[in-house]
RNA sequence: GGCAUCGUGGCCGAGUGGCUAGGCAGAGCUCUGCAAAAGCUUGUACAGCGGUUCGAAUCCGCUCGAUGCCUCCA
């Protein structure tokens, strides 16, 4: 199954086999958030489909050290504030110190994964904690002739890099287009040309978070800090390098520039990059209140929605589109997600249930399984898969119904594999079971108390009682299901 | 303005030269005192206009539209 893997690699815009460097084991990195402010949904999209990504590389048996960084210095914003640092200014407007805005959103951050279901990475290094390694980094790129010290900056020198590597080839992007685009500097700018970026940044009196250097008492540029942690953890040339489709450019043709500046050759082979997440058609932003958090979504307190979805539920929301593909986020489409994931989760109970007869009838089990493979070795398609499960689903409903059997082995082929798939490599979980306190037991004794009463009703056929039962049950959320084995509740 | 990705049935969303995607909704059926729930069955599609081809939703060109990034520090 390994070898049968293809990615997309957004470096050759093509599928390629998916070979790593070594053969038991896989070096991925992915660009982690910055944590100024609670994580961003499409932020958790993502980490969604790089979760993935690394389940199912874990499922087909590779070792994979999955490295994925949390920038809590050195990003820059790009509005008016003059270069002031995102975790500073919000420091700053919230009165505690940087540090602290840094704790308070990791722990938010990994809170909201783990309610994701998102396994944690097997590194999450953080930006300030490499300092050290940025700056060495800095000096060696220096030495190599790639960039420049001005006013206590050092700034990477794309056109001289470009003389004797390529700048843009991740992105598609010509150095002359970018200089043909770039508006004329307006005097302020240190840097010799637009396109350079900052390695190192001088910091203002202002600026709290700075660190000493051989230039000035500063802080690292944004770009630095993924190639320094990256190469540290994975070596100069590693598999996999991930992130969301926004940061192709120019972050990650920065990273490029900057490890073939001091390596001399391109550190990554596969580059993968997840698409967007839009909501209602729109680009989430903040500034039109066309904005969602994780757990506004999950307890409905949002102008967006008329009610809360499940973290599940919009795991599985995501999953049932391919990653590269831009997804929209809808009231309509997650309520559509939400009774196929309730549909995928019963059959899979039933599964639980059903028993094994002579032979297998109607159902090509093999085909199926390599089916499910198939879809998964290209590119990751978690929605074909899907699709895949929902066939089973059928299946496994008319092994329910009597219409169709299935043999011993196949029946246990059957649930290693849907599990394998629901729970390991989408990484979904089936809704709790409210855990039995007193008041539930309580709740369900009444509840049967009821529906005997109601049954008694019925064998009378005094049906306006057994209605006024149902219909009053109804209206505080019970469900009542008549089935020919007997009433059963379900509470909503 | 530049770069990139994309436009699929009522909604979401795969596929990508000839062969059923799938989910939700709708319709029909089974079950039921009636419902509900559940299960089964089922359909109209490939933005528009040209071109290539025996054959295109799939390839090419143009038009229209969408989304992201860039055009300032990063």
């Amino acid at each position: 199954m390994k070898e049968a893997l293809a990615v997309y690699n957004s470096l050759s815009g093509q599928k390629e086999p998916f070979k790593p460097i070594l053969p038991e084991h896989v070096g991925m990195y992915v660009c982690g958030p910055t944590v100024y402010s609670n994580v961003h949904l499409g932020n958790c999209r993502t980490f969604i489909s790089f979760d993935l990504i690394y389940r199912y590389l874990k499922h087909l048996g590779y070792k994979v050290r999955y490295v994925r960084n949390i920038t809590d210095a050195g990003h820059l914003e790009n509005d008016a504030d003059e270069g002031e640092d995102r975790i500073a200014k919000k420091a700053r407007l919230e009165a505690i110190e940087p540090m602290e805005v840094v704790q308070r959103y990791t722990v938010d951050f990994r809170d909201t994964m783990a309610q994701f279901n998102a396994l944690p990475p097997s590194i999450e290094p953080t930006a300030t904690g490499h300092i050290v390694e940025q700056i060495e980094l800095i000096k060696n790129i220096l030495e190599e002739g790639y960039a420049y010290e001005v006013n206590g900056s050092v700034y990477f020198d794309v056109l001289r890099f470009n003389k004797d590597r390529v700048y843009g080839k991740l992105s598609g992007r010509k150095i002359e287009e970018l200089i043909h685009n770039s508006r004329a500097l307006d005097g302020q700018s240190d840097k010799r040309n637009p396109q350079d970026f900052a390695l190192w940044k001088k910091a203002e009196p202002e600026h709290i978070m700075r660190w000493p250097s051989p230039w000035s008492d500063g802080f690292p540029g944004w770009h630095l800090e993924c190639t320094a942690m990256s190469t540290k953890y994975l070596g100069t040339r590693f598999d996999i390098h991930g992130g969301g489709m926004d940061l192709k450019f120019p972050h990650h043709e920065c990273e490029i520039a900057q490890a073939e500046a001091v390596y001399n050759e391109q550190p990554v082979n596969y580059w993968l990059h997840a698409n967007m997440l839009t909501l209602n058609g729109k680009k989430m932003a903040k500034s039109t209140g066309n904005n969602i958090l994780p757990n506004e979504m999950f307890s409905g307190e949002n102008t967006i929605f008329n009610k809360a979805f499940s973290p599940m539920v919009v795991r599985f929301f995501m999953l049932q589109a391919h990653y590269r593909s831009i997804v929209d986020l809808s009231e309509n489409a997650l309520e559509a997600s939400e009774k196929g994931f309730y549909r995928l989760v019963e059959g899979i109970q039933t599964l639980e249930q059903i028993e094994s007869g002579d032979k297998t009838t109607g159902f090509d089990l093999k085909q199926w399984t390599a089916d499910c493979y198939a879809a998964m070795n290209d590119d990751f398609n978690s929605p074909v898969m899907i699709a895949h499960l929902f066939d089973a689903v059928k299946f496994i409903n008319s092994i329910s119904n009597g219409k169709k059997s299935i043999n011993k082995e196949d029946l246990e082929a059957l649930r290693t594999c849907m599990h394998a798939f629901f729970y390991e490599v989408l990484g979904l979980q089936t809704p709790e079971k409210n855990k039995s306190t007193q008041e539930t037991s309580q709740l369900e004794a009444t509840l049967e108390l009821l529906i005997e009463l109601r049954a008694k009703a019925r064998a009378n056929k005094d049906f306006e009682i057994s209605d006024l039962i149902r219909d009053s049950l109804e209206k505080i959320q019970i469900q009542l299901n008549d089935a020919a084995e007997g009433t059963t509740y379900q509470i909503n």
